[in-house]
DNA sequence: CCGGATCCGCGAAGATACTG
DNA sequence: CAGTATCTTCGCGGATCCGG
């Protein structure tokens, strides 16, 4: 019978996964600032201390595509961490802008922002080593780091 | 050659997103620490405050795919942020833990996890508020969750 | 038996074209 | 200018097999 469990494991541990999550709210908003687009465009707000637009926004955030743009900007609204204000003009204006729950989620954001900027050289120096390592595992010539 | 106008846009747009990631390096870390499973593993390791074995590891976080875990801890233990432990016996055993680099990541990551927990209602509410909101415009009854 | 690498299927991310 | 629909691509997750 040992076969059948497979399916009773994978329904298991998904439950168990889903029980955590929800018994755990931090995990719950991890897992939404663990989107770097969530962060980008909260960096990207509180930087610039004020209302943007989305075509502002998007291009302050190179790399994002309108489809994950709106779709964070959705989300994020709906989180209550960003407002929308809709000018229905004949050129559309859309302002997108931290609310202050938003804003509060700065102070945390700028510590690992800050922690990131402090030790990124060291990062870079061990990826060097890890795969200077793997490349020479003899260990002869080190490049320079 | 009208068509590689397209790749072309593609491939700017990918060199000033990289650029963009390169001169700044508080986007790396984010890039990386972005990564849910990173912050998890991060965090499992630093509330054990101990080495904790590969089974172990994935014990602690459930849901994650064998895969995604080694993947995730190869990364962490190029950026340094990890150490892996292993024990060539008949059984095999592999330790990881955070390095002192790591471990100093915990603090900031503290932060953001407080904040999730302490913020975590309004952002339901939120939630809820905004559902409901999009569910009945114009104000109908409506009784949902 | 544990740790891990590989292959496959799926869903989400990404780019593009189009609409209001 | 802001946002949506569609197609493609890629990365995640799962299952299976391999090495020690």
């Amino acid at each position: 019978m040992a076969t059948t469990t497979a399916d009773q494991r994978r329904a298991e541990a998904r439950a168990a996964y889903d029980a955590y999550l929800a018994q755990c709210p931090s995990r719950q908003l991890l897992a939404r600032i663990s989107d770097k687009w969530v962060t980008l465009v909260i960096c990207a707000l509180g930087d610039h201390r004020g209302p943007l637009r989305y075509s502002e926004l998007a291009r302050r955030i190179p790399g994002v595509s309108q489809k994950m743009l709106t779709q964070t900007l959705r989300a994020l609204e709906r989180d209550g961490l960003i407002g929308r204000t809709v000018t229905a003009s004949v050129p559309p204006r859309v302002d997108y802008e931290l609310t202050p729950l938003g804003h509060s989620l700065l102070e945390p954001i700028w510590h690992v922002k800050h922690w990131a900027e402090q030790h990124m050289p060291e990062i870079d120096r061990a990826r060097t080593a890890y795969d200077g390592a793997r490349d020479e595992p003899t260990g002869a010539v080190r490049a320079s780091g």
